[in-house]
DNA sequence: GCATTAACCACAG
DNA sequence: CTGTGGTTAATGC
């Protein structure tokens, strides 16, 4: 096992920037860098977990098999900490997360982490804003799930891809229709039906898996009343 | 009633 | 894995 130089580590996240260089060297010593290609699980629902996960390249997918289908709970986009709350939450796992691109990750034994909580109030200060920002973000995800329709869900996920994941117009799609239903909570077919629809309209241009947003305000506007 | 929305099924590339 | 068409159930004028 080789030891992983956090203290260089460009890719170092905001919380751990507030560590010292004797805490970054604990961090480098446990430390666990892996590589993960596409379609391959990180960690699974409902297995023992006790680590902190800490992504510096990828794209990832979390994802729920509730009653009746699964549901993507959420992208999650490196730089980022992940598992956080199911790890410290509880001992079994309660998502599953699976790479969507080539992605590494650094494995953080949980109790060393939780040393380093204790030991650092500004790291700690940084990991709680970022928990705090992601159930905001939930919340808001639920109301809009709940209470818009299937083209608003759909207009309001392709914005976010656009903004917070790729920061452009113009993107492959990471996930298949059948996971865009998933995360949008609707079918395969209709994301389908849908997704050309807009394309009809001149909305949107797709071609499989390629896109590109073209009337970002009439897709702000089904992403608000949709 | 009638229209709309969206899921489910089936089938074809 | 996708795109379409038919059918059906729920919901809202």
């Amino acid at each position: 096992m080789q030891t992983v130089k956090c203290a260089t580590c460009l890719l170092k996240s905001k919380p751990a920037q507030n560590l010292e260089d004797s805490e970054l060297a604990i961090l480098g010593q446990s430390c666990v860098e892996t590589v993960f290609e596409k379609g391959e699980t990180i960690f699974k629902q409902d297995a023992l977990s006790s680590n902190i996960i800490y992504l510096q390249t990828g794209l990832v997918k979390l994802m729920i098999k509730g009653p009746q289908r699964m549901q993507i709970i959420k992208l999650k986009k490196a730089p980022c900490f992940l598992g956080l709350p199911t790890t410290i939450g509880d001992k079994i796992n309660h998502y599953s997360a699976v790479a969507l691109e080539q992605t590494t990750a650094c494995f953080i034994d949980l109790s060393l982490f939780k040393s380093l909580l204790r030991m650092n109030s500004d790291f700690s200060c940084e990991i709680i804003l970022e928990l705090c920002k992601n159930e905001l973000d939930q919340f808001n995800r639920c109301v809009k799930l709940v209470q818009n329709q299937v083209f608003g869900r759909l207009a309001t996920n392709l914005l976010n891809m656009a903004n917070e994941i790729y920061r452009a117009n113009e993107f492959d799609l990471p996930l298949s229709r059948n996971e865009f239903a998933d995360l949008v909570c609707s079918s395969r077919e209709t994301v389908s039906r849908l997704l050309s629809e807009l394309n009809q309209e001149g909305i949107i241009e797709i071609r499989g898996k390629h896109i590109r947003l073209i009337d970002l305000n009439k897709l702000e506007d089904i992403s608000r009343n949709g």
